[in-house]
DNA sequence: CTAGGGATAGGC
DNA sequence: GCCTATCCCTAG
């Protein structure tokens, strides 16, 4: 039953985004960036991905994707390349985004052009604030010091993993463990600073706006003016200005003090902006939130991580790929190839309607690390290059032991199970490097799942 | 996510 | 070269 309204609601958003308008494309970017940044509910977030299709040509929206599977790593344990090549993808955003500096003046030109088509009787689909950036090209400012960062960390990352490589025997030593630690502390150190460098999201700008009572709001009447006199840009501007400062001004304040007043206003501000953006878009949260209350707060796709039942993992089974988890062995991430790529609720049949932006992408496919590290490092310093082969990592006598005596235990198949339950063992290891090793034991030393007790 | 095909590294 | 171990890719 939920099964059936949940492609209810996907085929119902299928088709509204079908007819989306360039200004409605920014309300899906504007929802996309509040959650990626302020849930940390992995369960809505998918759910909210089988309604609401996630930009895949915004970099802004691919750091912050980024930046929480990095946050993931941290929480299920690092896997050295894996983290390597995250942050490989960081860097090819973060490259992108600088390219497309001036991907917010193109987004108001299509909002322009776009009303003009549709000008008249769709009175009722009033961008609200669409005449300012929105954060679409806002935080392309990736200065030095990030990119500096950037550096020291990757350099960090790749001395111990290469140091794991060499001498995988000693990986339980103390001085292994504080490796580790240290890779981690500046990691998340990283993230926060990128989290910092995005700066506030659009819908948290009005927020505050809202609720500091400086932000007047958009009429309708303003935004035609606006539009049709051509000063989008320089509205942008001003309106993007006054939303830093007042950000600023609260950060920097002893805490604002509220009166019960302006919290009245604000909240009505924030309900009417919520009308708005229902107006145009259907936002499938409400639905989304009913369902899983209902449901006890578990909904079927929710895994526990600490499970380990064959039942529960099959129902777990998503048919679609876990966002917050690429492919393991991918080298590249699939966002940015030079199609314009669906998301993958988003099936094909709506792509050609989409309003498009320019490709993003359309400079050579080669990694920007490539011709940065190039420049940058003389030597060889790190070793992983463009999309180099690892270096072979052979496997040591704990790790088959532990393979051998979990593969008894849980069974041929479970790898990802396994290698969750000894991420201390199988370091730097990902579950295909386990089925691998199996193959191969199987296959040359002619072991057997059964002859494990 | 897993299975299986295939490429590549590295030892002899 | 051949063979095994490891790594990589991708269909299902």
């Amino acid at each position: 039953m939920a099964r059936e309204r949940k492609s209810d609601v996907a085929a119902a958003c299928r088709k509204l985004m079908k007819e989306e308008t360039a200004g409605e494309r920014l309300v899906r970017v504007w929802i996309w960036e509040y959650v990626l940044k302020f849930s940390s509910d992995v369960r809505l977030i998918r759910e909210l991905m089988d309604c609401l299709a996630l930009p895949n040509d915004v970099p802004r929206l691919k750091q912050m994707v980024l930046l929480k599977e990095l946050s993931g790593q941290i929480g299920r344990g690092l896997v050295l390349q894996k983290t390597l090549d995250l942050l490989e993808g960081m860097r090819e955003v973060m490259c992108d985004a600088r390219r497309v500096a001036d991907l917010g003046a193109l987004v108001e030109d299509e909002v322009r052009q776009e009303r003009k088509r549709v000008k008249g009787p769709t009175d009722g689909t009033r961008i609200a604030g669409a005449e300012s950036d929105c954060g679409v090209a806002g935080g392309n400012g990736v200065d030095g010091g990030q990119e500096k960062d950037w550096d020291d960390l990757v350099d960090l990352i790749t001395e111990v993993r290469e140091e794991v490589q060499d001498e995988p025997e000693v990986e339980s030593s103390v001085a292994r463990k504080r490796k580790y630690k240290e890779v981690e502390n500046k990691l998340k150190t990283f993230i926060a600073k990128a989290w910092i460098e995005l700066g506030p999201v659009f819908l948290e700008k009005v927020e505050v706006a809202v609720v500091s009572g400086l932000y007047k709001g958009v009429t309708g009447n303003h935004l035609e003016t606006v539009l049709s006199k051509g000063k989008a840009a320089a509205t942008a501007v001003d309106e993007e200005a006054l939303a830093d400062k007042v950000v600023e001004e609260v950060a920097n304040k002893e805490v604002v003090e509220v009166r019960a007043a302006d919290l009245e206003k604000g909240r009505q501000g924030l309900q009417e902006s919520v009308a708005q953006l229902e107006k145009l878009v259907k936002d499938p949260l409400p639905a989304v939130l009913e369902r899983t209350d209902a449901n006890g707060g578990n909904v079927s796709t929710q895994v526990p991580a600490s499970t380990s039942g064959r039942e529960e993992r099959t129902a777990a089974r998503s048919t679609r790929r876990n966002f917050l988890d690429p492919h393991p062995s991918a080298r590249s991430h699939e966002w940015g190839d030079d199609e314009i790529a669906e998301s993958p609720p988003t099936d094909s049949p709506s792509a050609s309607r989409r309003v498009r932006l320019p490709p993003l992408n359309s400079a050579p496919r080669m990694s920007p690390l490539v011709e940065i590290q190039t420049a940058n490092q003389p030597r060889g310093a790190t070793s992983r290059g463009n999309r180099r082969r690892r270096k072979n990592h052979k496997w040591s006598e704990e790790e088959v032991e532990t393979l051998k005596r979990e593969v008894g235990k849980y069974g041929k198949g479970r790898w990802k199970l396994i290698l969750q339950k000894n991420y201390d063992v199988f370091q730097d290891r990902t579950e295909v490097h386990l089925k691998d090793k199996w193959r191969n034991m199987e296959k040359y030393e002619g072991i057997r799942e059964d002859d494990l007790d």
